[in-house]
DNA sequence: TAAAATTAGGTTACCGGTAACGTATGTCAA
DNA sequence: TTGACATACGTTACCGGTAACCTAATTTTA
């Protein structure tokens, strides 16, 4: 029983008397054959509704490849969730399609995934993060495809690279807060030891507080992954040992959001007690009663950038290999 | 230049002196073979850095496809994203890669996906929606794999479901915001004439206040896609055609959390002057100061249920066509 | 103990495209 | 007028697995 479920261009080519390769030729839209030729094959592939065979076409020649691989930390947060629709439709749009994965800041849930992708021979890899097992980089290197790190631009790339600097994120804000006069300053951060993009965003604001003669008074950095939750429990510890605090800076708005939420539980008034700031720029953050004070991250103009820098490479044509998307920070109203 | 990215099963034929087919079946975890001949081929076969093949394996055989295709209406919803999490990650503990799609709602955009999907050959389909065009169900039919759809079980299934009546939320969601106390009540919905899952909420809903010989006493339903924004600026809207309102009922949490944030900007008082009820049990509902009243929907557990009714499915296996998974009201304490 | 069944393989023929190369025919410039 | 070159195809040889069928040896069963 063999399973035929459409026709394919050997049906074709019998039925409008050429080749099979002149409609390999017509299907893909290149060139060596005439008008009367081309009509004539797709009407037929039209009438016979021939559906394009990408296993077969793949298998022919690893060239014709249109799978793209995506791993995300994961698909529950709302910025990974934008990044993720940008880039399956920009990629969608341009004709690939995306396979996707996620590692929760895990190198060997990514090494997993990387392997399972690789028996799809993809003609692309994005991977948010820059940490990577060496069997990953291994891999990565066998497959020779163009690889895109997204996300983070503070590691060198392996290949090519769309991001932003999180250390300036945290400098940035971290610069805003002090001008803000708020002195004594907390931090309230997730995945402890294996999140380096929100180490580095800590790092730089921490470099900011050091221009000013200062330091995290106290910081809670919490196992768990980030998310409302973590946010409120975290400022519940945090506030525990450090009650004398002025501001929290915190790992993203998710968490800065559960810090509210356990402020004004107890009483304590955001901006005039304790000066709050996220990151991230979730669309609940604008919305909030006090505007919350972030940095909006283009999620989407970052997943376009990927997807049409992916295509251009694989369609051979020279690209930038980094390109840095451009954060911004929103005052808002809790600082 | 042929790009050999891998040796292959012949290599490995040659270098242990066995057949390539034995070399086949081994990697397969099969049968005929000795334990011997196993060890030796395996051993080689790691010694070689062997990366199995899917695209031929699949070219060669469509039973041996392991790529499913997940479409949903967006990736930036917290539903949804816990939705793709757990299809994903479930179907990659059994074997499993994703391809993933949006449709935005837009069954033409699903018939586009489902195109570029179907020349992959995929072993199987997951669909969050019933809205389908009459190409899609050709396509559908022409694969002749398994199709599940997801979330929804008000109408018949093309071919397997998993999901929960739409309806039954809206109408145990009716019931007890009447059990409140609660008479003069309004509708905040998103999507409108699209979006057949929220409509058979609301019309839950509406039944739940029939049997109390009740109506709506407005609705406002946007022709936006939900969010935040949606749900702050549709109850603007909605108070301000009936200010008389004590409650309302929102197309999903995000909504009302806007709308919750719409009320304290103008110092309405949640639950005092008017009570909330939404939809999908966002984490962030629970964090609010007010535990909004919703309905959790288990995501996780519907996407877990699903991955392995196809894996099932996919081994041959007999299955339950329709699965039900339970949803819980959380009267939470905005009502 | 002979027949039947099982085990451990090998052989062959595809699956449906694409790359590379070959070959008429027509066209155009020197 | 003739060579050079472009155009419009056709031919051939793969890509790397898997299904189906076959064989010889070994084990089990009647």
């Amino acid at each position: 029983m063999t399973r035929k479920i459409s026709t394919n261009l050997q049906d074709i080519a019998r039925a409008t008397g050429v080749s099979k390769m002149t409609v390999s030729r017509v299907m893909r839209g290149g060139t060596g054959f005439s008008t009367a030729t081309r009509d004539k094959v797709m009407a037929e592939a039209q009438r016979q509704n021939y559906l394009p065979n990408r296993i077969a076409a793949t298998f022919g020649s690893a060239q014709a490849s249109t799978l793209a691989g995506l791993c995300v930390p994961r698909f529950t947060s709302s910025l990974f969730g934008h990044l993720t629709e940008s880039i399956q439709s920009n990629l969608g749009r341009l004709g690939y399609q995306t396979v996707i994965g996620s590692h929760e800041q895990n190198p060997l849930d990514e090494e997993l995934w990387l392997k399972s992708l690789a028996a799809w021979r993809p003609a692309g890899i994005l991977l948010v993060g820059t940490r990577h097992t060496p069997t990953t980089l291994d891999l990565l290197k066998n497959l020779s495809v163009p690889v895109i790190e997204l996300w983070d631009l503070t590691t060198d790339p392996l290949d090519m690279a769309v991001g932003f600097s999180h250390h300036g994120c945290g400098l940035t804000m971290g610069r805003f807060v002090i001008s803000q006069g708020r002195r004594k300053i907390g931090y309230v951060g997730a995945l402890a030891a294996v999140n380096a993009m929100g180490r580095a965003r800590q790092a730089g604001f921490e470099a900011a507080l050091k221009e000013a003669g200062r330091h995290f008074i106290a910081q809670e950095v919490l196992h768990d992954q980030p998310g409302f939750y973590a946010g409120f429990f975290g400022t519940e510890t945090l506030l525990a040992r450090a009650p004398q605090l002025d501001a929290i800076y915190y790992h993203d708005d998710e968490m800065a959001i559960g810090g509210m939420a356990y402020l004004r539980k107890h009483g304590i008034k955001v901006k005039h007690d304790i000066g709050i700031a996220g990151w991230g720029a979730m669309e609940a953050a604008a919305i909030l009663p006090e505007r919350l004070t972030t940095t909006d991250v283009p999620a989407a103009v970052l997943g376009k950038a990927a997807a049409e820098m992916l295509v251009t490479r694989l369609h051979g044509n020279r690209v930038e290999d980094i390109k840095i998307v451009p954060t911004r920070l929103i005052s808002g109203n809790t600082i």
